[in-house]
RNA sequence: GGGUCACUGGCAGAGUGGUCGAAUGCACCGGUCUUGAAAACCGGCGAGGGUUAAACCUCCCAAGGUUCAAAUCCUUGGUGGCCCGCCA
């Protein structure tokens, strides 16, 4: 969440910086009205609790010595009455504030530009040419099923509708690639965590899944457990709550998982094939630094994303995303487009972000320097979706007879 | 899933209704001593909120409750150990 001090003490400058990421002027003074309001009560809670200790210690004093307790009683018993309601009106007032500012999203860092969706972000540069081809090159669906690679249809009739089965060299090709993945991140610095699939309320609060995106998660009945809609979910928690040594900043986690989404109003997009599917398999580097860290630790990010694709022979450029497609949580997204010639675009692959210590508030992963507790700053990119990149193999790598050349670099892995 | 015992500061470990945010030891930080280090001695040393700074408030797994007063008593939940059951 936002730092709503911050809010406070720089009211025009935070409200405006909030403004260019669609957050109502209503909302921004709806929340600094609510902080005013805990502030009061607290306060005033706080007052009469100090005269309910004082008097709490002069009552058993008064036993001790033998002296009469009637009217303490009474005042005490008065006191408490009062204590009781202002409590209430903390706790209403706690409530008000939380409510708002759970769902308020970061504050977009200053470089980032303004814009209204994925129309306005700004391409940084383009990596690697996209292949010519001498036939037209055909769809990934086309070529999955052609090779045996995937039936989408059984899927289906397993559970439901964007759920598919990879199989035979697909099948062992996915496994070749987030083998890879990780082993490639693993020799950058990240270490390969594995993690449960699996969270609690309180993980997805942390990293602002919760509560406002609620309609796009699958939720476990009768439990308070969600399937995860990205590792970042759990990484990013393992230090929710904690306090770490400066020293061994920064964390640089990778980690492999299923993710799942519901993809709720994504409507009828890319109901075909499997760039959009209710699980898919991601591996996904994380990382906790200091404050004076993360621009640094991000720039790597990229390129260990950027690198991973060149690495597989994978053209694609890097975006960066203007506010109106920034996500809830980041104050900065890189994104990596992968070329699919066969839908003849590119197409997101990854996303880097830094949410700067917007989750690290919301979990309380801090860090000790000089004696101080200072937030975290928290780092989540993907590296990299694994059904897509098939689909960027497929695609790019096909030939006039439907077959697909494997990038060398997976040979060992097959 | 059932039973049972436990959960206190970085760690170990006292504390079982009142001045306890909490003894003591270890670790850690600063100082004295020393050519330097070790040892010894002296001092400091949990977290969050709040304040210019203080005062003050909260936190002894969590949430409730009893009480004028809870680390201490009660209830529920969580986690861990052991026993039983079940299982990949």
């Amino acid at each position: 969440m936002i730092d709503v001090k911050l809010l406070q003490k720089n009211f025009d400058e935070t409200a405006s910086a909030l403004m260019r990421k669609k957050v109502s002027a209503d909302i921004i003074t709806e929340l600094k009205t609510a902080n005013e309001n805990l502030k009061t009560a607290k306060l005033a809670y706080e007052t009469m609790q100090a005269k309910q200790n004082e008097l709490s210690k002069l009552f058993g004093q008064y036993k001790k010595e033998g002296k009469n307790t009637d009217e303490l009683k009474i005042e005490v018993d008065n006191n408490k009455a009062t204590l009781n309601d202002l409590l209430e009106t903390q706790r209403a007032a706690e409530e008000t504030l939380d409510a708002i500012i759970m769902r308020v999203p970061n504050i977009p860092d200053a470089d980032v530009p303004d814009g209204a969706d994925e129309e306005d972000n700004i391409e940084i540069k383009k990596v690697l040419t996209p292949p010519a081809f001498a036939f037209t090159p055909r769809e990934h669906w086309e070529l999955a099923e052609a090779n045996g690679w995937i039936d989408f249809e059984r899927g289906v009739k397993l559970a439901k509708s964007r759920f598919s089965v990879v199989l035979g060299m697909g099948a062992r090709l996915e496994r070749a690639l987030i083998n890879f993945m990780l082993d490639f991140n693993r020799e950058r610095g990240f270490m390969e965590v594995s993690v449960p699939m699996l969270v609690n309320r309180r993980a997805l609060e942390g990293t602002g899944q919760l509560p406002k995106f609620e309609d796009d998660l699958f939720k476990i009945e009768d439990e308070e457990l969600y399937l995860i809609p990205t590792a970042e979910v759990p990484i990013t928690n393992l230090y929710q709550d904690e306090i770490l040594n400066a020293a061994e900043l920064p964390i640089k986690m990778c980690g492999y998982t299923s993710c799942f989404r519901k993809e709720a109003g994504s409507g009828g997009r890319d109901v075909r094939g499997m760039i959009r599917q209710h699980q898919f398999h991601k591996v996904e580097l994380v990382a906790i630094t200091r404050a004076d860290q993360s621009d640094a630790v991000f720039e790597e990010m990229v390129a260990c994303a950027s690198d991973l694709l060149s690495a597989l022979g994978l053209p694609h450029r890097l975006v960066t995303l203007c506010t109106g497609d920034l996500g809830f949580g980041a104050a900065k997204t890189v994104d990596l487009e992968v070329w699919l010639p066969g839908q003849n675009t590119y197409r997101e692959i990854s996303s880097v972000s830094n949410t700067r210590d917007f989750q690290a508030r919301r979990a309380k992963i801090r860090y000790k320097e000089e004696g101080k507790n200072l937030l975290a700053h928290t780092l989540n990119g993907s590296s990299l979706a694994v059904g897509r990149t098939m689909v960027a193999i497929m695609e790019n790598f096909q030939q006039e007879d439907g077959s697909i050349i494997i990038p060398t670099v997976l040979q060992k892995y097959l």
